[in-house]
DNA sequence: TAAATATATCAAGAAATGTTGTTATGTCAA
DNA sequence: TTGACATAACAACATTTCTTGATATATTTA
């Protein structure tokens, strides 16, 4: 396992892109309730498990998700904390309070 | 001018995609100062002028940035709503509250 | 032990996104 | 009114991301 060094910047492309796709957002909707196994997340969205898989990963290479095995299922559920997270790194996007005001180009 | 009819996650994908490029984030950045003319963009950070123009349609498009003309420059400059959008965005992903106990695939 | 199930991973192709160089358009200044 | 500048848009190409089908691994059950 590798765990990157990552700047802000980097972080912020990783979750936001993690963010980014239909497919992640409805995993994310449907673990809100709780936790679930993959192959209940396959029946739900009625898609191929190889795909299921693929998208699991990056949201758990982003923090999105923890998954736990147990027997032959592995369940995946939301980290809590990325969204505070992820909340912070809007916040700091924010216009600046100091904004300059002479005009550039004049 | 075309306003797409958007389903709350399609709105979701286009502003997480527009925030998930290294050089929008750059340019989110300079702009959180104040408005710049895309010549001050391009200075910054020393980028080609259609790469610049072509990142700074995705912000609009998504609607984080707006433009201004004065005379042959186009000013840009962030929109603070957006990020009071995306904040809640974020927010309606956390975990629900009402989260179910029993197991799947028991 | 053999067969079935749950999941991950990989390879190949498809689709989407980003880059670069070029051209078009409007505006200003000489 | 010609030339220089600022920007947008486009086409061709490069890169990244996603999908699909196949295979591998672990676990359970018969």
């Amino acid at each position: 396992m590798t765990v990157a060094t990552h700047s802000r910047t980097d972080r912020a492309i990783e979750l936001f892109h993690a963010l980014s796709d239909e497919t992640r957002l409805e995993i994310i909707e449907l673990l809100r309730r709780g936790e679930r196994c993959v192959c209940e997340l396959t029946d739900s969205l009625d898609a191929a498990q190889s795909r299921l898989s693929f998208h699991l990963r990056v949201l758990k290479d982003a923090g999105i998700v923890r998954d736990r095995k147990d027997g032959r299922w592995v369940y995946y559920e939301l980290d809590p904390e990325i969204f505070e997270e992820t909340e912070a790194l809007v916040s700091g996007m924010k216009p600046n309070a100091l904004k300059r005001t002479e005009k550039c180009c004049a």
